[in-house]
DNA sequence: TATTGTTATACTCTATAACTATA
DNA sequence: TATAGTTATAGAGTATAACAATA
């Protein structure tokens, strides 16, 4: 292609990062989304179902999918906030803390291949350019 | 969030972007798909559906519904190929070509806006990052 | 009245399988 | 036998509308 659009190139940067990122989650029995949500989670600060949805930017009836299917896995469960019994405060359990942690790091592996051909500090620059976009 | 994840960083970035490129294509009746089709189509070297397809990274039985899309709309057309009666050859038509120049434009402008925010080199940086990613 | 979580529902994007016509 | 296009279909991923419980 002469000069590739931008979305074209995030959409398959994506996609390709993807290829790696999948089969090293597999191990951990959750994908990508699952992990973000786990990650947000995993703060010390305690989050309700719609906060977790607001720091991802995803709708909160998406959200619902998600938890449910974090906690069916054991990976995180749901309590009554204290104080307003609307809300529902998510927190990971013990197995999805430990799960979020290695699931991190496989995680972290598949970016660094896959940045692998940036020379120098590239791939740092590359993320910066990103998280200011964003 | 500490640290997003690359594959987050891309997905959003995209959404951000698509949030201006789709209003900045409204006026000429298609979407950002169609448009990257019309691009690979408005080269000198006329291709088939599915060459189309290959270049694009997408499938074949996609590209039918996105060619089917530009042809109701009449601005590219299919032929059978001479030697090869299994192909259509998919040309832009007049109108085609015309709505592939403006649009363009009016993405590039969309896509200046969306990386104003970076300084000095940066935005061509990026891109020739994610160049060489994908 | 407004907000949180939930459900039902629908829409977009995409791919797989099976068909047809050609090769 | 293999390939190009097509169709039917199904699976993600997502959002909107409407509801119950609570504020």
């Amino acid at each position: 292609m002469s000069r590739p659009r931008l979305g074209y190139l995030l959409k398959h940067a994506g996609l390709r990062l993807a290829e790696l990122t999948g089969p090293a989650l597999e191990p951990y029995g959750i994908d990508g989304r699952e992990l973000a949500v786990l990650s947000v989670l995993g703060t010390p600060e305690p989050l309700s179902q719609q906060e977790a949805a607001q720091r991802l930017g995803i709708d909160r009836t998406t959200m619902v999918a998600l938890v449910d299917a974090l906690e069916r896995k054991e990976l995180v469960g749901r309590r009554p906030h204290p104080g307003d019994r609307r809300k529902n405060m998510v927190e990971p359990t013990e197995r999805g803390r430990d799960t979020l942690e290695r699931a991190a790091r496989a995680v972290d592996a598949a970016e660094e291949a896959f940045l692998a051909g940036l020379p120098g500090d590239d791939a740092r620059l590359l993320r910066d350019l990103l998280g200011r976009l964003v």
